[in-house]
DNA sequence: GACCAGGCACATC
DNA sequence: GATGTGCATGGT
């Protein structure tokens, strides 16, 4: 099922060409500043950051944490966020002198703890950094993939994310490419069909999952 | 002006 | 383990 809905998707859609970002460092920089902020404001942070030449592993390590902190402000927690990027060059340079190569290197399951470990480093950004920079097979989870696939029906609104992401692993091929366009495929039929306020009309998972979808206010239904 | 966006840490029960 | 709150900007 969870790859008939890809496909489905995938036909809708298109390829999406994700993760935006230029460099690996400038994806795992995405990747924080993301976090419960639209994309739309990442850009500008992070374009900020190119016209003030600080986007590199040397000059993150060194730039004070409250200018780094001016020059992202758009992307939101801009006080937390530059904490948690000054946390993690100060790991990087730390722990593999500074070299992404080095990091990449190390074996998925243990370099996962270690972003987990991470102030600010969440299972969603780690995941992200580990898939979309890193290239490691590893099923990034959001809120959309939550929203889409409980109101289907297909797992729980209340599961853990380690339990949707091992759903959705359990029934996947491990491919790389697969992993990182499902992901972005899931992201864009959420914001189309899935809202908090939810458009379902036209969703691409009509007929093929538990359509129609739960009812989303008061009637408690479809709970499995 | 409310509501939302590609989360996470921390406090509290 | 579950629930609540602070963090903050910019678009709809």
């Amino acid at each position: 099922m969870a790859l008939q809905i890809y496909r489905r998707l995938r036909r809708r859609f298109g390829p999406r060409h994700w993760w935006p970002g230029d460099s690996p460092l400038e994806v795992i920089v995405g990747a924080i500043l993301t976090q419960n902020t639209a994309w739309q404001n990442v850009t500008k942070a992070i374009s900020n950051l190119k016209d003030a030449s600080v986007l590199g592993i040397p000059e993150l390590a060194s730039i004070p944490e409250a200018r780094l902190a001016q020059l992202i402000r758009p992307s939101g927690y801009f006080n937390q966020k530059a904490r948690k990027l000054k946390g993690f060059v100060a790991w990087l340079m730390e722990r593999h002198q500074g070299d992404l190569g080095s990091m990449f290197r190390t074996p998925l399951p243990r370099l996962r703890k270690e972003l987990l470990a991470l102030h600010g480093i969440g299972p969603e950004t780690a995941d992200s950094i580990l898939l979309y920079a890193a290239g490691m097979k590893i099923f990034v989870v959001d809120a959309y993939t939550r929203r889409v696939f409980s109101r289907h029906g297909l797992i729980q609104e209340q599961a853990s994310y380690d339990e949707i992401q091992a759903w959705f692993e359990a029934r996947l091929p491990r491919s790389l490419p697969l992993y990182n366009d499902y992901h972005a495929q899931i992201v864009q039929v959420g914001k189309e069909y899935c809202r908090k306020t939810p458009l379902c009309r036209g969703c691409p998972l009509e007929l093929l999952a538990g359509f129609p979808p739960r009812p989303h206010d008061g009637g408690r239904g479809a709970k499995k």
